[in-house]
RNA sequence: GGCGCCGUACCCAAGUGGUAAGGGAGCAGUCUGCAAAACUGCGAUGCAGCGGUUCGAACCCGCUCGGCGCCUCCA
């Protein structure tokens, strides 16, 4: 049984979906006017995760994450660059894709953009200014807080409060300093569509109303994103949702922590974020870091809770990778025993199944989740010890990969992630590890296993001084070598 | 001023009333030609501090200290 923080009651609840084995869910997305950065990782990988577990728990998703594509700050980059804002939502929208992509971060059931939805924003618009919790003034149509008898449920704040602590210049032709355009009017050169109020654009908190009643009907399931929605932007769409339809918008809501680095929230105005790209890009980072080293990290930490962004913190997370996929190789290798101790191996996969299972349905500890992974993997590293049958070996990598799954990680087949980049150009060779990066490895695999066979004639020979060279050799470039008992090796980057 | 979050070993991090998971690093050992990997052993008499409730508290309550977030665009 899932239990959620549900940000709406402050309370850990029982999920239920309002229609048995369907779950209708929607996150917001990002504004695309620029390079997504470790934090919407973070944010895309929570629901992407929450959509994963709830489709194993065999739930029918219906997962819509919208791209705000028409924004003040999408028109003032267009501006910048003299280029369309087209051309900038489309930019930042293939940008988007990519870097997910990199992370694992399936696409959603439904992507909609506001600018395909500026019918059912007017629509939404007049239905609250004709139920006169809206007003329109000069060509902008404001939504009236005060006409909302719960506004500030979510965020749990009196209007009163936030009256005594607005910082903002009052629009004098507001009538509460707290009202929020549902629709603005347009400048000469921006974006504008045709509206009973003249030219303009719609406001940002009403296009999550609108597509999200759009895709998923007037009364959903899940609603989700980062912590900093939830004043205003999730209190305003509550607002916005309940006034027009009278009903419950979102059942649960669900906010993710913030990404920090030094305990700073990681923003763009204190400018010390990291994009995904530049991480994969390597940039400042010494190593390499992949789409599920990344993950890995991501997900280490409770997603309600803050997490910590460092150098260190990447490379335990790496570290801790390399460890299972040590033992995934172990497990690819042929087997050295024909039976083995199936039982406990048996016992400890339903261990770990039920370990896993309970950490998840507890609000998605994935920290949890992963300290089951780590069990798993010390105790079928033991029992290699005396052997597994090839038939187990097979079993139990699968096993990672099922559960693994869930979190997005263990679907590779071997441990790749760690290509080091060198700068000779004539041995550069081009290897794609999905879902991580297309990146430049210093050696082909076959270039790799002519020095190891190499190297094992060396030491038939007792060619020691021979055989550590050629392992010095390609420690140089990133491959290690580990030699089996039976005088074999194996490698990796 | 209002609302809220966090503080667990060298580091990361679970646990939220029943007597401190897990990982990494470190040290010692087994194995190994040497390594690597794996395995074994060692590590908080204590969970920011002080009071209180309780048979029992890291977990509940109060106060204090330290760090942070939201109230303005923000994942």
């Amino acid at each position: 049984m899932l239990k959620l923080f549900n940000t709406l009651t402050g309370r850990q609840e029982v999920f239920e979906p309002i229609e048995p084995n369907k779950v209708r869910m929607y996150v917001c997305g990002v504004t695309v006017y620029d390079y997504c950065h470790i934090g919407h990782a973070r944010s895309a990988l929570v629901f992407d995760v929450l959509r994963r577990y709830l489709e194993s728990c065999g739930y029918n998703v219906t997962f819509v994450k919208n791209f705000t594509d028409v924004d003040d700050k999408i028109i003032k980059r267009a501006n910048e660059h003299r280029v369309s804002c087209d051309a900038v939502t489309t930019k930042y929208i293939q940008a988007y894709h990519e870097d997910m992509g990199k992370l694992g971060v399936r696409v959603a059931t439904e992507e909609p953009k506001a600018t395909e939805h500026i019918a059912d924003i007017i629509q939404l618009t007049e239905r609250l200014v004709a139920k006169g919790l809206a007003y329109a003034v000069e060509g902008d149509v404001y939504f009236e807080v005060a006409k909302y008898q719960e506004y500030g449920r979510l965020s749990k704040r009196r209007l009163e409060d936030l009256q005594a602590g607005a910082r903002v210049d009052v629009d004098e032709r507001k009538r509460h300093p707290m009202d929020f355009a549902l629709w603005k009017s347009s400048k000469p050169g921006e974006p504008a569509w045709e509206s009973p109020w003249g030219l303009g654009r719609p406001g940002w908190h009403i296009e999550c109303s609108a597509m999200s009643m759009q895709h998923l009907g007037e009364t959903f399931d899940i609603h989700g994103g980062g912590m900093d929605l939830i004043f205003p932007h999730h209190e305003n769409e509550i607002a916005q949702s309940c006034g027009a339809t009278g009903k419950e918008f979102a059942r649960y809501w669900v906010h993710n922590g913030f990404v920090q680095i030094n305990q700073e929230k990681m923003s763009k105005s204190l400018g010390n974020f990291f994009t995904i790209r530049e991480i994969f890009e390597k940039s400042a980072w010494s190593e390499e870091v992949t789409g599920e080293i990344l993950r890995y990290f991501l997900l280490s930490t409770h997603y309600h809770s803050p997490v910590d962004f460092s150098d260190q913190a990447l490379k335990e997370a790496k570290q801790a990778l390399n460890g299972f996929y040590d033992l995934f190789n172990r497990l690819n290798e042929p087997s050295r025993s024909s039976g083995g101790d199936r039982d406990a191996l048996q016992a400890a996969v339903e261990r770990t199944r039920k370990s896993f299972g309970q950490a998840m349905d507890d609000d998605l500890n994935t920290s949890a989740a992963l300290a089951a992974f780590q069990g798993l993997r010390s105790e079928v590293n033991k029992l290699l010890g005396p052997g597994l049958s090839a038939e187990d070996q097979r079993r139990v990598r699968e096993e990672f990969r099922a559960l693994g799954n869930n979190l997005g990680l263990f679907q590779l087949d071997r441990w790749d992630f760690n290509v080091r980049i060198e700068p000779q150009p004539a041995h550069l060779v081009l290897t794609t590890f999905a879902p991580t990066v297309t990146i430049e490895a210093a050696m082909t695999n076959a270039q790799i296993e002519a020095k190891l066979a190499e190297r094992i004639d060396a030491k038939k020979c007792k060619d020691f001084q021979r055989a550590d060279a050629i392992r010095e050799e390609l420690r140089s470039l990133g491959i290690t070598i580990e030699d089996k008992p039976d005088g074999t090796s194996r490698w990796k980057r």
